[in-house]
DNA sequence: ATAACCATGTAAATGGTTACATGATTAG
DNA sequence: CTAATCATGTAACCATTTACATGGTTAT
């Protein structure tokens, strides 16, 4: 599963050129759990318009440059549906935010506080996100992808809100030791 | 945050070979929000040497291997600390169960199930991983970030627990496009 | 005015995975 | 006897990100 696979899923819900593939990525239930950027999908497309897999009709607008909607072939579909049915990888999670409060000792106080906000914030901003999409008349598939989107960040925005006072309990703990990891940031120098 | 990075993180904890910060990564709680393999790991032991960022001690054992032991410098825990102050990259997921999932309806019902069962039991199998390890005397931080990643797997698998019958009804829905759909996978010979 | 949005693309760089290479020991 | 564990490393490959390049329109 890559870019490619990625586009064919999102053609086969509508024909939308690539433009409109990264948006719905970024602002549809797409981009809780995938993400792609132009410098991926444009290659993407035409690779797969290469191998048959999409059509493309270049269409003129008036004040607006001119777009390439695409749509999936029959060969397309076929290749898309063979994708889905082999065994998915195993998921992979990279989290910056988890990994410097997991070293949350070697942390400033405020630092520490200040991406513990953040990451609260981000997943209600992902719960409203995820509400803002009106759910009428989707299909199973997605309606199920979104209560869990919305299941996992409710669980995880509650949990740090709950535990706040974990985190923040080192600064009382380990008080003395702060203060020197905090000299030795000043006074280091590394590259 | 590369796995430079990660491995200064896994040295502030304890010294330890590049053997040794793999089954770190893969069996504590770090396998759960990040990862790394051999070909990243030891490359990047190399280059934190050649910087200065750690030292390494050789030790001869019987029996087995040598293995490299290595430490953080206090240039290496600046340079550590460094990274750590500053905002964390938001979080990536790329999850293709939740992808193929989305899709339901382009899957056989037979593999939606399949697929189903197996993230359930990959959620399951990571709240069991992360109540394995004994949090006894561990730090803030890491208590913090165990908690967290339980609360997520446990939502995310009792989710889908709760919600299997909406991903199910799909036959009953869609039944005949079904069928066409089989009948195109069974038919269709895309490359 | 200035930023944001619409719209497409390429090239270089980054970073990581996979496969390969080696080899002894121990547990099933 | 076979698989797993311990132990290190390189080279090729792969996918994606970032930066660059272009340019009109619309909303603030």
């Amino acid at each position: 599963m890559d870019v490619k696979s990625l586009c064919l899923g999102a053609l086969s819900l509508k024909d939308a050129s690539g433009y409109e593939i990264k948006k719905m990525f970024e602002e549809g239930p797409f981009s809780h759990f995938y993400d792609a950027g132009y410098g991926s999908i444009y290659p993407a497309l035409n690779k797969l318009l290469a191998d048959g897999f999409v059509t493309c009709t270049e269409i003129e607008q008036e004040g607006r440059p001119a777009k390439k909607v695409y749509s999936l072939t029959e060969t397309g579909l076929s290749s898309l549906k063979e994708d889905l049915n082999k065994l998915p990888v195993l998921d992979k999670t990279r989290s910056e935010s988890i990994t410097m409060l997991f070293f949350g000792h070697l942390l400033s106080p405020k630092h520490r506080e200040e991406i513990l906000e953040s990451y609260i914030d981000y997943f209600r901003n992902g719960c409203e996100c995820i509400e803002g999409v009106d759910p009428t008349g989707q299909p199973a598939g997605r309606l199920f992808v979104r209560g869990l989107g919305l299941a996992v960040y409710e669980a995880a925005a509650n949990y740090m809100e709950e535990n706040k006072d974990l985190l923040l309990s080192i600064d009382e703990e380990n008080d003395e030791t702060e203060k020197q990891n905090n000299l030795l940031v000043e006074t280091g120098d590394a590259a």
